[in-house]
RNA sequence: GCGGCUGUAGCUCAGUUGGUUAGAGUACUGGAUUGUGAUUCCAGGUGUCGGGGGUUCGAGUCCCCUCAGCCGCCCCA
């Protein structure tokens, strides 16, 4: 049936799909340039150190999903599976962050993990996120999420609730580190194999398993931002203050955990019921140690990602199409009226007209039944007679109703 | 990486305990209508039955392998 399919995970965007990819990325440009934030374009390929220093290695990430290869040069690179490690390893490399201004940037591009398939996950997958260098406060955090909830209703999503947490600072986590291996190895014959495993490699994750029992073992469990360092606490009280002041809905989640390592104080992330299982639609947080970690300067970030491939499944699932058809189709009957249409296009092209050619110069039948069908709203017929009076039968292809216009009033008609 | 389901025309899908030449709707092409479309009527291609191997006189059907997709898990966007 095929003779070589696209390679496993990856996929071809068109048509209606495509359509919704576009006008997210054309409403994502004004909304964040409105705030500031200038667009970056990172490398795909990056070396593999860029990723492992900064998602972390007891990540799933680094462990199993990565595109990593040898180049012929025998260095190890990696395909990005995420964007905010190339973006601070380019804000180092420039040297961008070393006064005091904030860096703003925003960037869309394909991000690639290696996953078993499903609905909504796909190996090569595209990505939409902005990170803010150089300031700590919670009206950076407030800021951020602002531009991203007034983003996602422009886009006309209602019922936006965020979950947001505060995962501290790494000063502050072996406490609650410490309290809550106590807590787990008081009850860990509760816990699945998983959690075992969670416990000492990432012991916050165990906190989101979904297994029932593990989740009901969880309970009375120590909680994060019972353990905050004085700061970290104040920082997240006046966060919750400016989200409500500006109406972002939230929900505290104390146990929302993010999947990368570098997250410090805030952490939050958004779910869509309308999705599957991968129900995830974005996620971020503040990284205030990651740009030195990655031998930058000792400055405070916050960013965040969110899936395109989903906002734009959710989308056209609660709106439809992104592009209505073309609204109307001049079709030219006979030769002289096929050389003439092309001038006339031109002129209502130009006049800025949204308007189809028929050049296949078949039937008339034929023409209104792929009008028809692709959903044209007017067909303008022209021919000799139409023509040589200057003049173009109109035809609402939902009513039946036919008029006469006059040529120089089409561009005007159709844009009323 | 683990478990389950599916794969037949461009699309949505039938296809009986294995039986001869593989079906319907839709789309496509032409005609009833040489300049009027959703409806109607008639005629016509619709095809590596995902791919490979095996069992059998005979495989779309049964077995094995493989590829892809879907669902769940892990995890994430």
């Amino acid at each position: 049936m095929m003779s070589s399919p696209s390679v496993k995970g990856m996929r071809d965007l068109f048509g209606p799909e495509l359509d919704w990819f576009q006008r997210i990325e054309h409403t994502a440009a004004r909304a964040f340039s409105r705030h500031g934030y200038r667009e970056i374009r990172t490398p795909i390929l990056e070396y593999t150190e860029v990723f492992k220093r900064s998602v972390g290695d007891s990540s799933d990430i680094v462990n199993k999903e990565m595109y990593e290869f040898l180049d012929k040069g025998n260095r190890s690179v990696t395909m990005r599976p995420e964007n905010t490690a190339g973006v601070v390893r380019a804000m180092v490399e420039h040297k961008l962050l070393g006064s005091s201004d904030p860096q703003l940037f925003w960037y869309i591009g394909p991000m690639f993990r290696y996953e078993r398939m499903q609905a909504g996950r796909y190996r090569q997958f595209w990505q939409i996120g902005a990170e803010s260098f150089g300031v700590a406060s919670p009206e950076s955090d407030a800021e951020s999420l602002l531009m991203l909830h007034d983003f996602l209703r422009e886009l006309g999503l209602k019922q936006l609730v965020f979950s947001i947490n505060s995962v501290g600072t790494p000063e502050s986590r072996p406490a609650f580190h410490a309290a809550f291996r106590a807590f787990f190895q008081e009850r860990e014959a509760s816990f699945c194999g998983d959690c075992h495993r969670r416990i000492h490699e990432n012991p916050l994750r165990v906190l989101d398993c979904k297994v029932p029992s593990c989740q009901a073992a969880l309970e009375g469990h120590p909680v994060i931002t019972d353990f905050l360092d004085e700061g970290s606490k104040r920082h997240h009280d006046r966060l919750k203050e400016l989200l409500t002041q500006l109406a972002i809905p939230f929900e505290e989640n104390p146990r929302l955990v993010r999947g990368l390592d570098y997250y410090t104080r805030t952490a939050f992330e958004l779910l869509s019921s309308d999705l599957g299982a991968q129900s995830a639609l974005l996620g971020g947080g503040r990284y205030d140690g990651l740009v030195k970690q990655l031998g930058g300067p000792d400055v405070p970030a916050f960013g965040w990602a969110l899936g395109l491939d989903r906002l734009a499944a959710v989308l056209a699932k609660l709106q439809g199409e992104a592009k209505p058809a073309a609204p109307a189709l001049l079709v030219p009957l006979g030769e002289a009226a096929m050389a003439r249409a092309l001038e006339l296009a031109r002129d209502w092209w130009a006049a800025g007209c949204e308007v189809q050619l028929e050049t296949r110069g078949g039937a008339l039948k034929k023409a209104l039944q792929t009008a028809n069908r692709t959903g044209v709203k007017v067909a303008l017929i022209l021919g000799d007679g139409e023509l040589e009076q200057g003049l173009v039968a109109a035809k609402h292809l939902e009513t039946g109703v036919q008029e006469t216009w006059r040529l120089d009033e089409v561009p005007s008609r159709l844009k009323a």
